[in-house]
DNA sequence: CCGTATTATCTCGCCGAGCGAGATATTCGA
DNA sequence: TCGAATATCTCGCTCGGCGAGATAATACGG
């Protein structure tokens, strides 16, 4: 193997937290009927809600890695599921913006809040040097992962 | 929104770092004619010869989250592209050995590994002190998510 | 203003990953 | 030795997602 210092143990430990929050997902999808996709696209409605505000069905397609058509079934999924509503954009009239319904937001904190929780906690165990590291780590990381497009 | 605190802003991060992970998995697959799912599948393949040893077919399915009917039609698409190969047990005839072809542990190498260089080299960087944050972050998000079961 | 290019979404037909049910082959236990 | 248990495979099917193209609304040059 190609390296087997302290830090790789580390990195090990990342990839499994991705599989775990992978499987964690993947049983909230099975408890609700839902498919991972959909897991996946509220999460990304949410997010969107919490920083840039409206999200059209193309964004969240695009978020997602769908075309059009696939966006378009995703969509009738979660609308007829309760989970979502589509909205006719005001201006321009051929956008549609997806709104989240409150029962989908409590869902999902219902099932990720304990684990968020969790992760609070810990964090307000470290100092802020600490956190400071884990802030760089998960950072450099992800700059890594999007960088190599 | 329930909390805004620094705390959750590295909580973000890190579900934005398993985002963008997956992202980068889809464009491997893209890139080399795989489904999520095969990805999914030489990961876990790899990281158990690393640590546990002969993978089989079963508890490959298990890990993945596939009944024995996906599984199977899983080896075969890795097989007919040359991934891997399926070698039956020597004392227990019934049970099938999955094998990594070394071309698929280069070809993960050549695509994960500077990924995997970056995070060593921030990894490094850091005391003693600060990896034992990151360490125990990750772990424990990943005891919160399994536990949950 | 009008016609055309562009943009956002939807419809249709299809492919194939993954599932349930059950078949097959091998091993274990009474 | 024979039935139960175990590991994998086969068959038929469902449905998520894709490509192609339709539809509707906006932007823009003349």
């Amino acid at each position: 193997m190609r390296n087997q210092g302290p830090e790789m143990e580390i990195v090990h430990l990342l990839r499994a937290v991705t599989v775990e929050l992978g499987l964690h997902s993947a049983r909230f999808a099975n408890h609700n009927g839902m498919h991972p996709t959909d897991v996946r696209a509220l999460i990304e409605l949410m997010d969107a809600s919490r920083a840039d505000g409206e999200m059209t069905a193309g964004r969240l397609g695009a978020a997602l890695g769908l075309n059009s058509a696939g966006t378009t079934s995703l969509l009738d999924r979660l609308e007829r599921a309760g989970y979502v509503r589509r909205v006719r954009g005001r201006q321009d009239r051929r956008i549609v913006v997806v709104e989240v319904d409150e029962r989908a937001v409590e869902l999902g904190w219902s099932f990720f809040g304990p684990l968020i929780g969790k992760a609070v906690e810990f964090l307000q165990g470290c100092d802020e040097r600490e956190r400071e590291a884990i802030r760089g780590f998960l950072e450099g990381v992800r700059e890594a992962a999007a960088g190599s497009e």
